[in-house]
DNA sequence: CCCTGTGAACCTGTTCACAGCG
DNA sequence: CGCTGTGAACAGGTTCACAGGG
């Protein structure tokens, strides 16, 4: 019988399987099994199917998943079949990357504003949005009704700003400052920190190199 | 007895940990406990205490951990003891924020170099460093002896930019380009899509109509 | 044959509970 | 007492293996 709560892992690979999918689709592929999607993300077909499985059944024994229904459907569980209206706090240099980053429209999300406090960047046009000031955060949240934020701010502004976006009914953040945040348990968080991504990367390139000393001397 | 392999997700908290002693060390606080840690990152302390003990013996029962010497045990873990080059490739509004961005430079991180093909990018400066053809890639990763790649193309570049990085001898890349790598297993990726992030966001926040239970993630 | 869907076995990571030290 | 370090119990995910459909 079917779990009732999907494991967080494979709702993280479905965000790959849609994309992968949307590759086939634009090469004009209509069928995949499970074997194939498997091969491109380097995991097993096994994975595939049972992932899938928490969600329904898409495929059809001896041929496979049809491209274009599965795609429907991944975007429908992942809430991107209809656009998703997202604000972002801070417009440094990341703010303002991500506003001018097409990906995102191309996801469905569409970044509709933009808040800062340097006056030096209010009034500024970034990609499609005007920079508004902070204050205006709560008016513009509640009129479009806005459920994603993205905070890339300063780390020590991030919780002030954090407890705004909650004040204003935002269900979820992600939060590039590297800061954990404190909110309540009915928002969801999704901490990027591109540092310590940096670093995870860089323990894997130095453990490689002890890969073979029998010795443990990790402990001076 | 030791595990010979510390598990991924306990790694992925030594960042954290790292992050958190960096932050009690600028206020001053010279010891701290596995429960106050716990409490700070919204964990148990037995993990906090499980995931240290396996690199070694840091603290003091009654005690509790030194701030200053568990940051170095931390940093040398990691890798970030000595200070590491990264070149980043690509320099559209997500290379150049990256290029930009102090964080990496405080965590021990130094960008030397940024490549694009673009002869309107070529040429011109960028925090540090300024923008060459993507031909000297080679050159000077070999000649800098760079470990760690920065991939912030567009999907269609990254695959051959990473046979690039691969050829040029790189061990660790992080990868913002919305694509699985092909790449030898000598060579450590650490994916980051963006877009993706947000669609694990809209995920819990359309799951959070049905089920009131948001989760805190870690994993990216 | 080739494929999916799925219980069952396996494995990995987390939590518990307590011994032992300051 | 409070705190660490750690085996043991537990939970959560992954892999296996096979039933059943085209």
């Amino acid at each position: 019988m079917k779990q009732q709560t999907p494991p967080t892992p494979a709702v993280q690979r479905l965000s790959l399987y849609l994309r992968t999918l949307e590759q086939l689709a634009g090469q004009g592929v209509e069928k995949v099994s499970s074997r194939q999607l498997a091969t491109f993300l380097h995991i097993t077909a096994a994975q595939v199917r049972k992932d899938l499985g928490y969600f329904g059944q898409f495929g059809r024994p001896g041929v496979g998943y049809r491209v274009g229904p599965l795609t429907e459907h991944l975007r429908r569980i992942l809430g991107t079949d209809r656009t998703c209206r997202v604000v972002v706090v801070g417009a440094g240099d990341l703010g303002r990357a991500l506003l001018r980053h097409r990906g995102f429209r191309r996801k469905g999300f569409e970044l509709v504003a933009a808040f800062d406090i340097s006056p030096a960047k209010v009034g500024r046009q970034i990609g499609q949005v005007t920079v508004r000031h902070l204050d205006d955060l709560d008016e513009i949240v509640r009129r479009q009704d806005v459920k994603l934020a993205v905070i890339a701010t300063p780390p020590e502004a991030a919780q002030d700003v954090a407890d705004r976006l909650c004040r204003a009914g935002i269900k979820g953040i992600l939060n590039f400052a590297p800061t954990t945040l404190e909110i309540p348990p009915s928002v969801a968080v999704g901490p990027v920190d591109l540092a310590a991504t940096l670093e995870q990367l860089s323990f894997r390139v130095r453990a490689e190199r002890a890969a073979d000393a029998p010795t443990e001397g990790i402990a001076p």
